[in-house]
DNA sequence: AGTACCACCTGACGGC
DNA sequence: TGCCGTCAGGTGGTAC
């Protein structure tokens, strides 16, 4: 589920369990999801070290590692950390364990294989060669409105490209647009000046509501479309039918009578 | 610049 | 119960 507020939820989980503590040893269950390391590698620059603090942009989370180093975290479709004692509590699809000097352990879930675990020396080139644009929580109103400006494609597409606005995924552009009433093809340059303001107010609303929920689609207030996806499901405010089709490559829904071109 | 499609992976789910 | 096709909250590459 990591769009930024899941990202955000494992970021606070990181800081509230695995700050500080020197890390023991490292094991990495498969190098599939290792970027640019090898599991030797990844274990030496690990060992002895601890997570500092952390940060995100996007999607993306880091972990300070000292002398500008970072651990960088991305979850890809899946997954998730748990911190846990016991061996015998060691998380189905754990992918990578840090083990830490007080016995406790970091497990980097992944079931599907297409998240990354990687070490970088610096954090603002990895963004760079990233082309990672404002994180979503941080955009300001002139910036937000200059990329819809320049923007030739539909909103979602706009939305969710990662060099534009980072942060927003599949879920959380459907939940945006639904709550702003914004179709999700249309053009990103054509939204007026008082609907660019208020989709700007409902990104920031919605991804904090989400971060406030933890993340949890059934916390997540009612008139959300999240929870209503699916066949079948329907427009939690006048109650018709969601259309779902795929927009910008990815399966969107939205209400065809709440969201106007 | 934007779209369409494939790949990467594997679990979950619906249909039969 | 079990097999099979399809789908899934992301990113990256290619072709158009």
């Amino acid at each position: 589920m990591p769009e930024l507020p899941d990202v955000e939820i494992y970021k606070r989980y990181m800081d509230s369990t695995s700050l500080k503590k020197k890390i023991r040893d490292v094991h990495v269950e498969t190098s599939k999801v290792l970027s640019g390391i090898s599991k030797r590698s990844l274990t030496r620059k690990l060992k002895g070290k601890k997570f500092l603090s952390t940060s995100r942009r996007g999607k993306y989370l880091f972990a300070e590692l000292g002398k500008g180093e970072f651990a960088v975290f991305h979850f890809g479709m899946t997954g998730e950390f748990r911190y846990y004692k016991n061996e015998k509590d060691e998380p189905e699809y754990s992918k990578v364990i840090f083990d830490f000097s007080n016995g406790y352990h970091l497990a980097f879930i992944n079931p599907r294989k297409l998240g990354r675990v990687g070490i970088v020396e610096s954090k603002e080139d990895f963004i760079g060669k990233k082309s990672l644009g404002a994180d979503a929580l941080s955009i300001k109103f002139d910036e937000f409105k200059k990329i819809l400006g320049e923007s030739r494609g539909g909103i979602k597409y706009t939305l969710m490209d990662q060099k534009k606005i980072s942060g927003i995924g599949n879920i959380y552009s459907d939940e945006i647009l639904f709550q702003a009433g914004i179709h999700p093809e249309m053009k990103a340059s054509e939204i007026s000046q008082k609907k660019q303001k208020e989709l700007f107010n409902t990104m920031k609303r919605v991804l904090k509501t989400a971060i406030r929920n933890d993340a949890k689609p059934n916390k997540l207030p009612s008139s959300y479309l999240i929870s209503h996806r699916g066949k079948g499901g329907k427009c939690p405010k006048c109650g018709q039918k969601l259309k779902n089709k795929k927009v910008a490559g990815r399966p969107a829904y939205f209400c065809k009578k709440k969201q106007k071109k």
